[in-house]
DNA sequence: TCCATATTACAATATCTCTTGAAATGTTGA
DNA sequence: TCAACATTTCAAGAGATATTGTAATATGGA
């Protein structure tokens, strides 16, 4: 992942509610959810959260598809797991302190 | 590490300077970097510096030390290594793919 | 003490982001 | 076609953040 990407991707999740939409959008798994569904479970009118939505979608952490009325959203694993890589092994050089921390490898935390 | 704190790191991370001053203390290590030092690494003018290492200090992605008249800066790996285990743990649910992704199990990158 | 260096604090401006409510768009079923 | 629902777009204001240059503070050595 570029660095770009990523930085937009930081962005788009260093915000509570996107990170909770973020969240939730995982732990639905393939079978996603819709807007107003996510806007329901983190408590945001339906404007907020389709505003969160997009943002959340041009940062490439989530994905989108229309299924007959409702728009179904989807986590993008790819993405956020190439984002922690990126944070991971290009940013702090695979550090084994931190991989550590990730729960990886015995160590620090 | 609570949400609160994981969003400050995020916001920290997620803007270019900030991002490679990390990157650059990570790369010096317990040795640390003096703000001057780190200042002229981003290519950012000394205020400029000053500014971005407080907010990273602040979200606690770094500590500082004066040593005699430089003022040491340093990666926390700790915090660091929290943060992303939040990402990867709290709020992925340690998603396989995504765990994948980080190049700790086989997958889908 | 004084000077030189390193770092921070301040003020001003510009830019971006969040939030809200209303209006517009698109989709389904009758 | 129409009515009902889901979602997005738009405009406006409030607030946060980035940038720059300058001033202030702190430290070490003479």
């Amino acid at each position: 992942m570029e660095e770009n990407q990523a930085l937009k991707l930081l962005g788009a999740l260093s915000q509570e509610t996107r990170l909770r939409i973020v969240r939730y959008l995982v732990q639905c798994g393939a079978q996603g959810a819709s807007a107003g569904d996510v806007g329901n479970q983190v408590g945001a009118a339906s404007s907020r959260a389709s505003f969160h939505l997009s943002t959340l979608e041009n940062a490439g952490a989530i994905s989108s598809e229309r299924q007959s009325r409702n728009i179904v959203y989807r986590a993008d694993l790819k993405n956020l797991g190439n984002m922690m890589s990126f944070l991971l092994n290009d940013c702090c050089n695979g550090h084994p302190d931190i991989r550590a921390c990730c729960g990886f490898e015995d160590g620090c935390c």
